[in-house]
DNA sequence: CAAGTACATATTGCATGCAGGATGCAATAA
DNA sequence: TTATTGCATCCTGCATGCAATATGTACTTG
């Protein structure tokens, strides 16, 4: 009974408890970052008994995974023929960006009336650290921030479904701007865009920040676009195989 | 061998070649339906076994399609415990019509752009059917056409990321709409609203269609939640089973 | 020689069995 | 009587095995 009560107690003092995530949960978690990072490239084929067997699951929890990529638009199943990893298709960034700039938009007009001091506090600090790092041109640095302020101001919102709607076409963008790597110049634009919007949630201006969210949003998608078209042939690894990945998985941290 | 090719044949023969659809798909689509008409009540508690069995297939594709229905908001998984059937919530109604209210509102705008001449006058059709079924006082068929006229009008936006966006919300959307018993006064506005939008459309007025649309859901959701939050206990039917639907289930079509 | 066909293989889709965790109840002690 | 502990049961999560389907290849036939 003392071993039980400690138990309880460690419960209690531990963070959040994960109390061992379901394996499909963390199947999903794994791939959705192999594939935005693009270590499992666009057009691969998916062949379940290789990649459970790499990932070190049943065939089961994966099928699960792949099920709930696929809605992200991350995988495409062909029943009764081997999944892949979608493809990376111009026209579908330019839909997934178009959506996003409205969804985006929607997100920094209420986050503008919604915001709590606090929210807007930390809002100001996460622009410091970008606008910090895009001075020292650390790239990775400032793309990490990036994503977590776009997040951030969409939970600022205050409307879980928005941000759970936004989350899902969230991943595809991630994907396609990490295969364009974009110019300086739209950089710089970037940062003086997010300062514009900062400004507008602090003066609780929701019209301006709506417009200026979603303008970014949109010349930014079509700046991944224009990468993207360039070298389409190049990164489009179609009909490749998975295998390759399944090697580096041995070495898991977990 | 004869048998072989006969069978081939019938495939080719058949209309679109269903190509027997998957049971995990086919569960999805069925326990869509049923939720969103409320034979399966809110809060209703799902035992895998008791389920899968009604319906006749294994556990293994129930699993795929609940996890599916979780991400549309129609099913809400609890890991290690029974899953339930989403709750109706007159909070999260709210967030739902709230962005479906900016996706629609988004589509109206690009439907007024880039709907076809056929687009157009197919729209036209159905405002007239929807007109006269509801001079007639013909809910359902009211009800079913508008739905089609939303989605119809989505998929003028020649966006398939939008209509799928849209979508996944739009089934969660119908259920609340099917628990609320609107008003006639609402009704009347309704048609009313939806005969300027046609016309903005028309006109190609992205703007006003836009608008009116976006209203016109926020109107619609305002309703509903207002309906929702009066009978909010009664039809909370909590901890209910899934059961007595079981027995419904045998005199299946197919 | 071309085209269609039959077979072999590879891979998915589904069913089933088993283990682990959670819940509810009963029994015991305060 | 009430709170706590231990137990039994239920249900989920995962692994595995089997059947069905699609693809690729060699072969036959016109």
């Amino acid at each position: 009974m003392r071993a039980k009560s400690e138990r309880k107690l460690a419960i209690r003092v531990g963070k959040k408890l994960p109390a061992s995530v379901a394996l499909h949960e963390q199947a999903r978690n794994r791939l959705r970052t192999l594939i935005v990072r693009g270590q499992l490239p666009p057009g691969a084929s998916i062949v379940e008994t290789e990649l459970s067997e790499s990932l070190g699951i049943s065939r089961t929890p994966l099928r699960e995974a792949l099920k709930l990529l696929a809605v992200e638009g991350l995988v495409e199943l062909r029943s009764n023929r081997s999944s892949q990893i979608a493809p990376l298709r111009a026209l579908e960034i330019d839909q997934v960006f178009e959506v996003a700039a409205t969804l985006e938009g929607m997100a920094a007009g209420l986050a503008a009336e919604r915001a709590s001091a606090a929210d807007i506090r930390r809002l100001r600090q996460m622009q410091e650290r970008m606008e910090l790092h895009h001075d020292r041109g650390e790239r990775d640095e400032y793309f990490l921030i990036n994503q977590e302020v776009h997040r951030f101001i969409v939970a600022c919102a205050k409307n879980p479904i928005l941000a759970a709607t936004h989350d899902s076409l969230f991943a595809r963008a991630e994907r396609a701007r990490f295969f364009a790597l974009s110019s300086r110049a739209r950089w710089d634009d970037s940062v003086s865009e997010h300062r514009d919007l900062l400004q507008a949630i602090e003066a609780h201006d929701g019209q301006t920040a709506s417009r200026i969210l979603a303008q970014h949003v949109a010349t930014t998608g079509r700046a991944v676009k224009q990468e993207i078209e360039r070298g389409d042939g190049e990164s489009a690894a179609s009909g490749k195989g998975v295998s390759d990945l399944a090697s580096k998985k041995e070495p898991q941290s977990a």
